[in-house]
RNA sequence: UGGGGGAUCGUCUAGCGGUAGGACGCCGGCCUUUGGAGCCGGCUACCUAGGUUCGAUUCCUAGUCCCCCAGCCA
């Protein structure tokens, strides 16, 4: 019963029963259509999973990659490459069906001069400022331009003339003749075309007029043949303008609009704004930066495609506003990662111990598991020696009740080797603090030996202070002290950022197998968590990424305690 | 105070007039050479008030609360 199905959405059964009545001759075509504004995050990731996921879930549907590239003073093909890489990396393919608006200015402009000709629309020359006034308020009906009842002629004169290039920006623009007393502001005479003497990435100075986004996307969407185009809550009372626009166009294609409410992930920067806020002001990294919600600051992180498709997909599609907790995130990673990573032994925080009854010079090589999920990762060997260091977490001189873990008198199993006894603790003399630790093995105890069945209360990770790699580790908290919906418009929200979000820990020492481990490779780092090398990693510098920590169940008790 | 939307466990989400289900989370327990994983059990919800009905989360009415809209951004 419990089957790994798709779970239904209302989008998906509107589309199922369009398709069953026969609605655009049965055809489904979505389209995915990013501005070249910025980098995707895991909210574009839904919309890609989205209208991806309806094509191919739908015989014969398809779904276009489409860039709404309308403004030229903000795109940049930088984003149109990395939009691109993303959603190849997400797992989705577009096939031949890469589109930009911008291919379609001229036929945009061909639509414009129909409505122009049919009286829908008129060349205003207002000033932004009074237009604005002229709109009205949310309560109080805006007033007709003195310009809006300019002949058809002198408009199609007018508006070639803006094309041509003859005016400066911001002088002139083109209007949809709609309803300045609408109780719907965007039907209030919506600007269609404003002048930009800019240069566009793509068309060049071809272009001194650039369409709205009100006019180029249902125009874009009909002229592609799109059944449904899916876009988020706050276009929704723009419907009725998106109907208006390819009624009067007359287009032979009529598509869709419908609206789901947009993704949001508790403690985390989603907003496009605030995103290159925190790029451009080096804040973060870069747009890769593992802390950031976007794909790139994902991916470098250590998450899977498999993981964020599996989250994009279990958190559902609705119209109501929601804020999905972080650990649903995390728990999809953990999922996808507990049953492919290879695992392996790390410790952040190196304690030196002494097996005093070991003999020196001698080392073993010992057999551990690749991945207990995984019999076909097979095992490799680790080396063991008299000097190895463990977690210092991993020690407590005087530990509570619930601490199973090494302290003075206490035996713990070293994970693939003996259990081990603490036989002394040697302190720095000045600080107090524990600088080395003395055991001793209980050779009967060797993993795999038929003694060594007895029982202890805990299991510890090690490495060899002879064999182990130096590395540095990153560890990443959540970027943000609050949610950022809470904080007040007036306050600075950059104030809001945890100055704990990035943990840089040096001296860390990894086993032996990871000193040629490549930039990207995923790993459990045992008992710790789940790592992924970082691009900065090379074989002089090992860096790695703490994706996500393993579940603690001593970190939980420890913080109950410590909260009492 | 105009218009457009939305209210179901702490968080997401299902339900379409007939016992309110799932996931995350949380709390117990079992198991364990990862305090991981796994397994078992438990926890908590229909915004309010009326009405229709044998029966309402679902239909109706009236409220309440939340989100979006006054860019020549998308």
């Amino acid at each position: 019963m419990a089957e790994e199905t798709s779970a239904s959405n209302f989008i998906r059964d509107l589309v199922a029963a369009d398709r069953a009545a026969g609605k655009h001759g049965g055809r489904v075509v979505t389209r995915f259509p990013p501005e070249p504004n910025g980098y995707l995050h895991i909210g574009h990731a839904k919309s890609i999973c989205l209208n991806f996921g309806l094509a191919q879930d739908t015989p014969g549907g398809i779904c276009h990659l489409r860039f709404d590239d309308t403004n030229p003073t903000t795109e940049d093909p930088e984003y149109v490459q990395a939009i691109q890489d993303d959603v190849r990396w997400l797992g989705f393919d577009w096939q031949d069906r890469l589109f930009f608006a911008s291919d379609y200015f001229e036929r945009l402009y061909e639509f414009a001069e129909t409505l122009i000709r049919k009286g829908a629309a008129y060349v205003d020359s207002l000033t932004a400022e009074e237009m604005r006034l002229y709109r009205g308020t949310l309560t109080e009906p805006g007033k007709n331009s003195p310009h809006r009842d300019r002949s058809v002629e002198e408009n199609l004169d007018l508006f070639r003339r803006m094309r041509a290039g003859e005016f400066p920006d911001g002088t002139h623009v083109l209007r949809a003749k709609i309803d300045m007393a609408s109780p719907n502001i965007n039907l209030r005479d919506p600007v269609l075309y404003r002048i930009r003497h800019a240069a566009h990435y793509r068309t060049g100075t071809a272009w001194c007029i650039y369409p709205a986004y009100d006019f180029a996307h249902p125009l874009s969407d009909a002229i592609e043949g799109i059944t449904h185009s899916i876009c988020t809550l706050e276009f929704e009372d723009h419907r009725p303008l998106y109907d208006w626009v390819v009624a009067q166009a007359g287009t032979a294609h009529r598509p869709q609009q419908i609206e789901f409410a947009r993704l949001n992930i508790s403690y985390a920067v989603m907003s496009k704004r605030k995103l290159l806020e925190l790029v451009e002001k080096k804040l973060v990294a870069g747009w890769d930066d593992p802390r950031l919600p976007t794909i790139k600051g994902l991916r470098r992180r250590g998450y899977t495609p498999e993981a964020i498709r599996a989250f994009c997909e279990h958190i559902g599609v609705a119209k109501r506003d929601a804020v999905v907790e972080m650990q649903l995130l995390e728990h999809f990673i953990r999922e996808d990662l507990n049953k492919r990573s290879l695992r392996v032994m790390a410790v952040l925080k190196p304690l030196k111990i002494v097996i005093d009854n070991y003999p020196e010079g001698t080392v073993e090589e010992l057999d551990a598991v690749n991945n207990p999920e995984d019999a076909s990762a097979g095992m490799r060997k680790v080396p063991f020696a008299r000097t190895l260091y463990i977690e210092q977490d991993d020690f407590l001189e005087d530990p509570p009740k619930q601490f199973f873990r090494l302290a003075p008198g206490r035996e713990v199993r070293l994970r693939y080797a003996y259990i081990i006894k603490c036989v002394g603790v040697t302190k720095d003399p000045r600080t107090g603090h524990v600088t080395e630790l003395h055991c001793t093995y209980d050779p009967a105890t060797k993993s795999g030996a038929p003694e060594a069945q007895r029982k202890v209360k805990a299991t510890i990770h090690w490495v060899s202070t002879a064999h182990a790699a130096e590395a540095e580790v990153r560890l990443y908290n959540p970027l943000l002290k609050a949610d950022l919906s809470k904080v007040p418009a007036d306050h600075d929200w950059t104030t809001y950022l945890n100055p704990q979000s990035l943990e840089r820990v040096t001296g860390c020492r990894v086993e032996p197998s990871l000193k040629n481990a490549v930039p990207g490779t995923r790993f459990q780092f045992e008992r710790l968590g789940y790592f992924c090398t970082d691009p900065d990693s090379g074989t002089d510098a090992l860096v790695f990424n703490r994706t996500v920590s393993l579940k603690d169940a001593w970190a939980r008790i420890d913080k109950g305690r410590s909260a009492r």
